[in-house]
DNA sequence: AACATGACGGACA
DNA sequence: GTGTCCGCCATGT
């Protein structure tokens, strides 16, 4: 009885297939967006990470952008190598 | 309703 | 391959 289901229902979409990324891979918002059905909201599935990462226990560190890296703005950016290093991921280390 | 923002993507120089 | 600009669209103020 809430249209917000209807929005929820790309957020669950999001998560479900973020929670499907097997170990050692790693996925574009660009390509989650577009398997959730909408090829343009990669910027909005940036902003799911934001809202469920302390909720859901999401694998957000293999989300990256289309360059192959990652693009946070603060600290995390150094967690996120980290753990994808433990991942067995390896990008490029410049820039 | 309108404006500003953003963990992006693609095109262009 | 790198750097810069524009466009897409939900969320917050």
């Amino acid at each position: 009885m809430k249209e917000a289901s209807i929005v929820q229902k790309f957020t669950q979409d999001v998560i479900k297939i973020i929670k499907a990324i097997p170990s050692g891979k790693v996925m574009s918002y660009g390509e989650i967006a577009k398997w959730a059905g909408h090829p343009r909201n990669a910027r909005q599935v940036s902003y799911i990470l934001h809202s469920m990462t302390n909720k859901h226990e999401l694998p957000w560190h293999r989300v990256i952008n289309s360059k192959g890296k990652i693009s946070m703005t603060g600290e995390c950016y150094d967690v996120q190598k980290g753990l994808l290093e433990k991942e067995g991921i390896v990008f490029s280390k410049k820039r």
